[in-house]
DNA sequence: ATTCTATGAGTAATCGTTTACTCACAGAAC
DNA sequence: GTTCTGTGAGTAAACGATTACTCATAGAAT
């Protein structure tokens, strides 16, 4: 039960005050390199860590950043988290991460806990916009933009160029030959999706090629049950489909499974485009082409822009918008012959 | 920029003294049922939520648990903290996530920073055991048991029953007829992975069968392309394996590829097994056959010892196991004629 | 010799809670 | 009428850090 050391114990056994040890630690003030040795040497036999609680409750900065993401168990997301707590812990930040499960009842709770807990700054995933009692903590909207965003200076939002993604994924159905398409994405479509679904369709109006047929397929939910029945439905009524584009790569690997089992060749007779680039996508096989949305740029870019508003910086611009890229795999290449499966 | 509403604000629109409004907030010391009223009232329209850093600095009780974990890609991970968190979340404890990304010396720096945070408790999913700086936190040890751990009444041990479940895998594939054995796994195994391969060779010699073979494949990294090379050398020096046990879900999801690729029909050629029962088991195609580790009551398991030995409880038993099960599915079921390829 | 300036370091107030003491008051017991 | 007991509520001292002031000293400038 030894208490930890505090900083008093650290100042008497250097033989200074507790604002020299205060100073020499946050490298703020004038001490003498002689008095700074003696305070580190302190601090290294003790194992002196300052509290955070303490130093929290005086600065009102506690070092932690608060991340709300809709559910950790999707990989993409999991990946956004783990690049933010990478780019974040560099900076001596800690990371609280919290699961809505996508209800906004839940949500609300957690925000209000984190509030609870002085965090210095907040990452949403989440399409929510933050009650109004949070307006004075910095606030990194990222992937999905609430629609009712207020802008302020405290508040950014980060998402990837969707709409420029909805572009490529038909490009490249188009590219392989496709000529009867179909997007396909659960009932209630976020922002973001809606970007993808608008880039998408504005391309085949673009071409305006009349030869070009497409549809979308809208599913009940996000289950492999519900997949495989809507796209039986599907196939049966419109036949001749042969380019599908996914909104999420978990719903591509759902159909791409739907497809394996009904066994329809992929790419022979449909191809298949996804959007996330999630981990599975290059696990999976036949590997999933897909317009990669990076990760790890705009998990890097989150934290460069969270930490500048907390140390004061104003945002030079409330919304940025990181590039995609179409990765092609084997689900769009058009092979000869046989595809992989069959 | 207004600032937060402290305890003293509440007291004064209340009209009554701060202690009072702790005693109302904390169900603790007498008030009188009006008092109390007028208190809730205070803070419900002012939207009062209390500093936790301010109470943590002085009850040193954060509502903060610490959770150190190797990897959150690895979708078993992930379920584990996803339910930790919600169990957690149930008691008002927030949850730092932390990536260890298996390296020993991130991890000690981690655990320094959650001390920084004076964190109440921390779940450690490590193979490694707490520095002595940290015998003072109450800790939890899961999944992974450390081989020098120091057992007190503020450690526990929780882990699945790893050697019944190597039973229970070498079970199921000599039930499929399965004669030719190989288990298959990551040059470092940690102890619970261990305890897996005992049980597996175990019950290979409990069954004393002249004509049961078993080998062991042991892979470099955990790559696919790594578990591509070694299983096809392997299967060409030792032609006639028929059942495969691999040590977890994602070894046994990059041997499935690799037998995809190679168009070895599973399970019609080879059965395959798995351990974790990780979400992508149920995904894949064909959905593996796994031994099952209960994430969920793991982790509530986990969260029940941990909070117990936060409020002064003494572990009744310093090593809980967590039964496991097997999950059948599509790898191992010996089917007529053709498997789900080819 | 006096004043000024820069440097290094200490004093003490402060952040927002909790909680050990204290106390006023009312009713009960004597 | 006095003492005792129980109840409701206030006072003020912590918790461990940071930081605005203050001050002593020494060397430079006058």
């Amino acid at each position: 039960m030894s208490q930890l050391p505090n900083i008093r114990e650290i100042a008497e056994k250097a033989g200074v005050s507790t604002a020299t040890v205060s100073r020499v630690i946050n490298h703020n003030g004038r001490y003498s390199r002689e008095t700074e040795e003696r305070v580190r040497k302190a601090i290294a036999e003790s194992g002196y860590v300052p509290n955070l609680a303490a130093k929290g409750l005086r600065t009102n900065r506690t070092q932690t950043i608060g991340v709300v993401v809709p559910n950790i168990l999707n990989p993409y997301f999991a990946k956004l988290v783990f690049e933010l707590q990478n780019a974040l812990f560099e900076q001596k930040y800690a990371t609280i991460i919290c699961n809505t499960n996508e209800s906004a009842e839940l949500e609300k709770e957690l925000l209000a806990t984190l509030m609870a807990h002085q965090v210095s700054g907040v990452v949403l995933i989440s399409g929510h916009s933050a009650p109004v009692s949070m307006q004075a903590v910095p606030t990194v909207y990222l992937d999905r933009r609430p629609e009712d965003i207020l802008y302020s200076p405290l508040n950014v939002v980060i998402e990837s160029d969707n709409f420029n993604g909805g572009r490529l994924a038909a490009r490249e159905l188009l590219a392989c030959g496709c000529r009867s398409l179909a997007v396909i994405y659960a009932c209630k479509p976020d922002v973001s999706q809606k970007l993808r679904l608008d880039g998408f369709r504005q391309t085949l109006v673009d071409t305006a090629r009349k030869e070009i047929h497409s549809t979308e397929i809208i599913l009940a939910d996000g289950s492999a049950a519900c997949i495989r029945r809507t796209l039986a439905e599907t196939l049966g009524s419109k036949p001749g489909i042969d380019g599908l584009f996914c909104l999420t790569d978990m719903i591509a690997l759902g159909t791409m499974g739907a497809l394996q089992l009904s066994h329809v060749p992929v790419p022979a007779d449909i191809c298949l485009i996804g959007f996330d680039d999630s981990p599975l996508a290059d696990l999976w096989l036949p590997p999933l082409t897909t317009i990669r949305q990076d990760a790890g740029a705009t998990a890097r870019l989150a934290a460069s822009q969270l930490l500048g508003m907390i140390s004061g910086v104003r945002p030079l611009q409330q919304n940025s918008v990181v590039p995609v890229e179409l990765v092609r795999r084997a689900t769009t290449r058009a092979t000869e012959g046989k595809g992989w499966f069959e």
